[in-house]
DNA sequence: TGATTGACTGGTC
DNA sequence: CGACCAGCCAATC
């Protein structure tokens, strides 16, 4: 399944890498920005490569409920949207 | 049809 | 680590 697992992070660059559409990060996050809430996606674990949640002055409102959904998870936020990547990075298949 | 925009990324300073 | 620039693709108006 595509989706990404409870308490893991993933970058934009991830999913589509994972969809298939590797360099088409910027049409994976339109995609979400165009998604209902609630929406069956876990869009709240999506992140940016820079391991900070991504702001957009029209969604001044919903991305503050994604850091608070992020610390929900057990994922610590920083007040600027940071986030431990690195830490809690998605690993697709990362069968040990 | 064409120009613009965008929840991005990587590399460099 | 933070800021800046350049590249990339697709959807929208």
């Amino acid at each position: 399944m595509t989706q990404i697992p409870p308490g893991q992070l993933a970058t934009y660059g991830q999913i589509a890498d994972r969809i298939g559409a590797y360099g088409r990060a910027r049409q994976v996050g339109w995609a979400l920005g165009r998604l209902p809430l609630p929406s069956p996606v876990p869009w709240q674990r999506v992140v940016n490569a820079r391991g900070r949640i991504s702001f957009s002055g029209s969604r001044e409102g919903s991305d503050w409920i994604q850091r608070e959904m992020l610390i929900a998870e057990g994922i610590p936020v920083d007040s600027e949207g940071r986030l431990p990547l690195g830490r809690y990075l998605w690993r697709p298949d990362a069968s040990p």
